[in-house]
DNA sequence: GCAATATATATTTGATACAAAATAGTAGCA
DNA sequence: TGCTACTATTTTGTATCAAATATATATTGC
């Protein structure tokens, strides 16, 4: 079979596509769960890594989440003033900020602990699907060079 | 088994941050291949429908590419001050504002040939196992409401 | 040991991207 | 005419990365 550029080019022929459009998709699932805890995606997934791992820095975050510090360092300083986290720098390691939660962060956790099944209620991919598509993806990002911790 | 909320809320157990990172990841793998082109990879996209289809809609442009008018709208401006398309008033019907690309938004189709290629080199995954992945991006999106056109 | 250089960490800046909400103009129809 | 739905734009706020900057630590050469 030959190489057809044609083919290539059309949008349809593309992984990054429906990846990109797929990303977007269920994100925006968790937007109505998050709007009335006046939270955004990203910060959630900032709670989720301090909810499993609290008082790591910056780049720790962005590790997990694989996300510039140029991302996160805005983000966690609204999240700061919102109150949820206090920023330190280290004492052995003055270059190093030390995120930490406050109780109100640590509380939060527990009014948001019904959004993952809500949003898995959404999404209507049978679940033996899903659970190829999440090793599939997990796949592909251990290939690009993520470090997956934890996890089946 | 019983519904653990620890277990759910791990960053792990949760379908959507695998999705969110792995799109970002692959967006960015197209970045080098653009940048030169003086292009990103949204108005990339833009250029996937227009060079299959030209002449359509502002509206139409977004059902393809699952993207806001809000988002279009100062993205095709900007493509149009590049000198890629002209947005032109619809005769029929005044609302609707038609995209049609110039002779130079024509050309840079052929300079973009091997882009898909040289991304899909970079993307460490089987084929047969890529092909899954872009199955199960397909059917997740087509159950959120997307309509596929064209592809296989 | 100490100065010069390199590396690491976080922040800032600039550009684009994205969505929600508000706005405005248009079309179709009762 | 007046009502409703549609289309695009503008505005506002957040997110994202790349590149540049600032500061702190590590390393090297002497």
């Amino acid at each position: 079979m030959e190489y057809d550029h044609r083919d290539a080019m059309k949008l349809s022929s593309q992984l990054c596509f429906p990846l990109y459009a797929a990303a977007r998709n269920v994100t925006s699932l968790y937007t109505p769960e998050l709007k009335p805890l006046g939270l955004t995606y990203t910060q959630y997934i900032v709670f989720l890594v301090l909810w499993e791992k609290d008082g790591i820095s910056v780049s720790e975050i962005g590790e997990k989440l694989m996300l510039d510090n140029g991302t996160l360092s805005p983000l966690l300083k609204k999240m700061e003033q919102a109150g949820y986290l206090e920023r330190r720098r280290c004492r052995e390691d003055d270059r190093v900020v030390e995120i930490t939660l406050t109780d109100k962060g640590r509380e939060i956790q527990d009014k948001a602990k019904d959004i993952p099944a809500k949003v898995a209620g959404c999404i209507d991919l049978p679940p033996q699907k899903a659970r190829q598509l999440y090793a599939l993806l997990y796949e592909l990002l251990e290939n690009q060079g993520y470090k997956h911790t934890g996890g089946d």
